[in-house]
RNA sequence: CGCGGGGUGGAGCAGCCCGGUAGCUCGUCAGGCUCAUAACCUGAAGGUCCCAGGUUCAAAUCCUGGCCCCGCAA
């Protein structure tokens, strides 16, 4: 069955769907995403990884900086849609967004709702030592990721950090909205309340990114992988800023921070984290031992 | 033109200011030894020093232009 949708999205997360959805077949009659901002180091912007893809397939895309004025809704209403996707898009739909498409608006979100809503699931669900996490497809509401649920499917977390996760969730994401949409379109699901208590994912600050050593090694490891590869946990050492990709739990004890032998194992408040995998400012990511080689961190240096 | 670091054998770096024999820690290969916590010993191979001009008797090194990577900041 061919849908005649619009979908709406930004960053690397909605890509998968995005393509599945194509190549499902389904009529993208328009794809919104977030205007080009000045991205960083040089002076030059680039299209959102969605609009990419858009403009390989030939989709019209569109950069509205909002969506409350009525000359926007009056155009979205004009797609005459049968649903719009969204994913990770960055936008508040307005209700006359929400109600304009036959199906309604149906969002593809990065948890199991209601824990986690908001802007860094993945992110959030590491830190706190969650031990499964997972994605969901939802019937859109007003609120900030409050509407009722109507697939999911469930991962475990292990010891995978955000990328791994994040990719992960994107491609079993974008298997569920295909199986959603079919399913919504035979009219075989009902969307169901969400259940439990809300937690919300709050954006990931800059000041919460440093590694604070005095914590339990388990937490600072959580630390390190909800963080990896971005926006990266860090620690300070020799006064340059290391930032730390990837660490596995170690034997050690020792004042929080120190070095405790030749192969970068840091003493934590309680126990000891073995990092393997770092980047110094500057330079691009590299396992523990090649950082070694050019960069001087002898046993009983103090990580800050 | 937001600030800054960088591009040197396969990896990570030094050398650049003060031009003059390609260096360090590893890896790889061969041989030896026979190894407890990243084994050790000996030997070898492997480099357009990002690219293009310029200065010079001589450029990895100084000058000009370009390309690429990255940290901050947004």
């Amino acid at each position: 069955m061919t849908l005649r949708l619009a979908f709406m999205g930004t960053p690397d997360f909605a890509v998968p769907t995005l393509a599945a959805l194509i190549a499902q077949g389904h009529d993208i009659a328009a794809l919104y995403t977030q205007p080009p901002r000045p991205k960083g180091r040089g002076l030059s912007t680039e299209p959102s990884p969605v609009a990419k893809l858009g403009n390989a397939h030939g989709i019209e895309v569109r950069n509205p900086v909002s969506l409350k004025g009525e000359a926007e809704q009056l155009q979205f209403a004009q797609l005459n849609l049968d649903a719009a996707i969204v994913v990770a898009y960055g936008l508040l739909l307005p209700k006359a967004v929400l109600d304009a498409p036959r199906l309604g608006c149906i969002n593809l979100h990065g948890s199991l709702l209601p824990r986690w809503r908001g802007a860094a699931p993945i992110h959030r669900a590491i830190m706190a030592g969650d031990s499964e996490t997972g994605v969901m497809t939802m019937q859109m509401e007003e609120g900030l990721d409050t509407g009722p649920v109507l697939m999911a499917e469930r991962t475990d977390i292990g010891r995978k950090t955000t990328g791994e996760l994040h990719d992960q969730l994107a491609h079993l994401g974008a298997d569920l909205m295909v199986r959603t949409l079919a399913a919504l379109e035979r009219g075989s699901i009902t969307a169901q309340p969400q259940t439990g208590e809300p937690t919300y994912a709050k954006k990931i600050l800059k000041d919460e990114t440093r590694i604070d050593w005095s914590k339990p090694a388990a937490e600072v490891d959580r630390h390190i992988r909800g963080l990896s590869p971005f926006p990266g946990a860090w620690t300070e050492a020799n006064g340059e800023r290391l930032k730390i990709l990837t660490a596995e739990p170690a034997k050690g004890q020792g004042a929080p921070g120190q070095i405790l032998d030749d192969t970068l194992t840091i003493a934590c408040g309680d126990g000891a984290l073995k990092l393997t995998r770092l980047q110094r400012a500057g330079k691009g990511p590299m396992n523990a031992a090649d950082l070694l080689h050019g960069f001087s961190l002898p046993r009983g240096t103090l990580l800050v």
